[in-house]
DNA sequence: TACCGCGCCATTTTT
DNA sequence: TGGCGCGGTA
């Protein structure tokens, strides 16, 4: 039982430790929050006071569930698999499989990725004739999810406005139509399990008596819905007997607010159940000590926190490199020559991170890296299981398991083409409407061409799911590959990516054998064996960022998909007003604050060394534009950082070597060019200039128009916002 | 039915 | 600047 706790600092052993009651962990970023995490399992079933059946465990993404159940497995004697650890909507799926019928849903309903949904969407508003100019897709199917995010049924939403309200009758009517399709969103996993366990009493207190330890990571990162799914859960304020919830998170790295988290729930729950014990992790194992006060001193510029100070025994490390390029173009090649530099000198290219605040930024910097020819990798691309000729083929299997599932029956009834063209499907939907049934039960209700048609297809899917139906899994998709079509179409493709797009169905069978192996087939022997799981996974988990791992290639990621990595060296780039943060967030409510935890996140990815860049002049949406220095890197303060260009100017104003002086030797190798200073006389001045303003303070010139007494300049203020003055009536002098 | 071209848009995204 | 979605045409 000790060497659980032996290697464990003090605090963490404290967590790990507590009496069965609530706990909040607030643990900053490498502070070992996992580790705590998993610990605290092991302790609870080493030390007798909870069994492994008693466990919830709850995570956001499927790889932390599965870095939990290796680390146990590792830790613990006992079958791993008795203990509940998933994500909140692999959960879900799982009490809805089991307890489909108190549902409301089919056994082999199927679940819907944001695709899927979107798709449904859209064919819905077709068929009920909804202009989708007024109603965009996208728009509604937002509506729709934050709804549901909220717990709202469309009975149940507060509209006070026209418009509102016919967003509520569609919102009425994808309701009605998932459930007559047997098809469930992703939002609608966590609330139809919700409220299954809200009105089923006996099956809530099932489950309540069993899990006596509900463990939550990345707590800041839960939603309205989750939160009150957990509280269920575990019995409630008012419960007799509630389990114990023990908590993780940081509301310092709450990155996910645009997408419906609530930090709040972390005040919500320490208030609403009375967590007697609130432990903060605020020793670093990750980063040295410049680097975390850097971000110590970047965090505490933000308002509504709950505090927590980061601190390291690694003592202070490098300090942070600073460089300030004219273009965005030189900023990537100073970076592409710093990593070819880091690589001579040993350093794998897998431990090097390039990070920024937008994806558009990632294309200068490919740029550079595949001119000079280091291998690189992006992650954020489509994945695995969202991938085209995945997904249909995927809509053949859904058929088989759900002919209902009007979403997979509209994506392949002509694909690979079969000669039903919109007519006849506009047939079958209106027929569909009329009988009220699934497009494919509808199909017998037509007659004509349509019919035989369309008839020639359901036949298709017929034969397809009585010759797989004992079939092993991996057998039954190879047939399905061929028998549809699917095969023979892309093998016509002589393109390059007919070629990719047949390994990728190839690369669908041995996902499927994979996923027999790992679990097992029921032993009565069942149709179709594990394909609505199979399936199910299919949804839940998209699969990898197109991983491979194996090169050893430069990472370059959003610093939101950096969340919860580290590498030895990381560059942050475009740190410039405007961009990070983001001009767009300054408008939301929190925005800056939550544009600070990004950068606060961006700078805890390093361990030794960290570079943060930006560029006085960037091209962006076709347009070069020039920014301030992000206010982010004057937060940073001096001590902590080495200029690797010439600092220059004060407050915000970026540093630029002037064209009136000669650069010093570490400035920029190319001069501003000459694109920067067109031959309108600004009395001096030219854009991208520096400028100072009496009133708005420093600014840069990005536009000017007019000439003589009428000319005008703009100038990018910063924080103060974009201008135009008179030149002849505001005063600016150069900064 | 397939392709081309135009026009619009442009933070962040897991399940 | 570039990607995507829609609409028109061959």
């Amino acid at each position: 039982m000790t060497d659980l706790l032996a290697t464990l600092n003090e605090e963490q052993a404290r967590a790990v430790t507590l009496p069965a009651q609530h706990a909040l962990i607030l643990a900053g970023a490498g502070s070992g929050k996992t580790r705590v995490l998993t610990t605290r399992i092991a302790w609870l079933i080493q030390t007798g006071q909870a069994t492994p059946q008693g466990i919830l465990g709850v995570t956001f993404t499927n790889k932390a569930a599965r870095e939990m159940h290796a680390r146990l497995a590792a830790m613990l004697p006992v079958n791993p698999k008795a203990m509940w650890i998933g994500t909140f909507h692999g959960l879900c799926n799982r009490l809805l499989r089991a307890h489909h019928r108190d549902a409301g849903l089919p056994q082999l309903f199927q679940i819907l990725d944001s695709g899927d949904q979107l798709s449904a969407i859209k064919r819905l508003l077709k068929t009920l004739n909804v202009d989708d100019e007024k109603f965009p897709p996208r728009e509604l199917q937002h509506f729709i999810n934050a709804q549901k995010e909220q717990g709202v049924r469309a009975s149940a939403v507060d509209a006070f406005d026209d418009f509102t309200r016919r967003r509520v009758e569609l919102y009425a009517e994808y309701e009605a139509q998932c459930q007559r399709e047997a098809v469930v969103d992703f939002p609608e996993l966590l609330l139809r399990t919700y409220e299954l366990l809200s009105r089923n009493e006996p099956l809530r207190q099932h489950y309540q008596r069993r899990f006596r330890h509900i463990l939550t990571d990345e707590f800041q990162d839960t939603n309205k819905l989750q939160y009150q799914w957990l509280k269920l859960l575990a019995g409630g304020e008012n419960s007799e007997s509630p389990a114990c919830l023990f908590c993780v998170g940081d509301d310092d790295q709450s990155i996910y607010r645009f997408r419906g988290a609530e930090v709040g729930n972390m005040l919500a729950f320490e208030r609403e159940f009375k967590v007697p014990n609130v432990i903060r992790l605020e020793q670093n194992y990750r980063s040295c000590g410049n680097i975390l006060d850097a971000a110590n001193a970047i965090i505490a510029n933000n308002t509504q926190r709950l505090g927590k100070e980061l601190w390291t025994d690694r003592g202070e490390g490098e300090p942070i490199r600073v460089y300030e390029a004219f273009t965005d173009g030189d900023e990537a090649r100073f970076v592409v020559d710093e990593i070819q530099s880091l690589v001579r000198d040993g350093m794998s290219r897998s431990d090097i991170a390039l990070l920024y605040r937008a994806n558009a930024l990632s294309r200068v910097l490919e740029h550079q890296l595949f001119s000079a020819g280091v291998s690189y990798r992006v992650y954020g691309g489509l994945r695995f299981f969202e991938r085209q000729e995945v997904k249909h083929a995927l809509a053949y299997l859904r058929l088989i398991a759900n002919p209902d599932d009007d979403t997979a029956f509209a994506r392949v009834v002509n694909f690979p083409t079969r000669g039903i063209g919109a007519r006849s499907l506009e047939a079958l939907q209106d027929a569909a409407r009329t009988y009220n049934s699934s497009l494919y039960a509808t199909v017998s209700h037509l007659s004509g061409k349509p019919r035989a048609a369309i008839g020639a297809f359901v036949q298709l899917i017929e034969s397809l799911r009585s010759a797989t139906v004992n079939l092993p899994l991996p057998e039954a998709v190879d047939h399905v590959l061929d028998q549809s079509g699917l095969r023979a179409h892309y093998e016509s493709q002589k393109e390059k990516d007919g070629r990719e797009r047949l390994e990728n169905l190839d690369e669908i069978i041995s996902a499927a054998t994979n996923f027999v192996a790992e679990n097992e087939v029921p032993e009565p022997a069942v149709e179709h064996p594990l394909l609505a799981d199979f399936l199910a996974h299919a949804s839940l988990e998209a699969g990898d960022h197109q991983a491979d791992a194996s090169e050893d290639a430069v990472q370059l990621m959003t610093v939101h998909a950096a969340k919860g990595l580290e590498f030895d060296v990381v560059f942050v780039c475009g740190l410039e007003e405007g961009l990070f943060p983001h001009e767009n967030s300054l408008m939301e409510t929190d925005g800056l604050e939550e544009e600070r935890r990004l950068m606060y996140v961006a700078v805890t990815r390093a361990r030794q060394r960290l570079y943060v860049s930006l560029a006085q002049s960037r091209m962006l949406h076709g347009q070069t534009r020039y920014n301030m220095r992000s206010r982010f890197l004057e937060e940073i303060p001096d001590t902590l950082t080495k200029w690797l260009t010439p600092k220059s100017g004060g407050g915000q104003a970026p540093a630029r070597p002037s064209h009136f002086s000669p650069s010093p030797a570490s400035a920029p190798r190319r001069p501003a060019s000459a694109a920067h200073a067109p031959g309108r006389d600004l009395g001096g001045l030219r854009i991208g200039q520096n400028v100072r303003h009496a009133r708005f303070g420093a600014g840069i010139i990005v536009a000017a128009e007019g000439s003589g007494s009428d000319a005008r300049v703009q100038i990018n203020f910063g924080a103060q916002g974009m201008k135009w003055l008179l030149m002849s009536v505001a005063k600016l002098d150069p900064a």
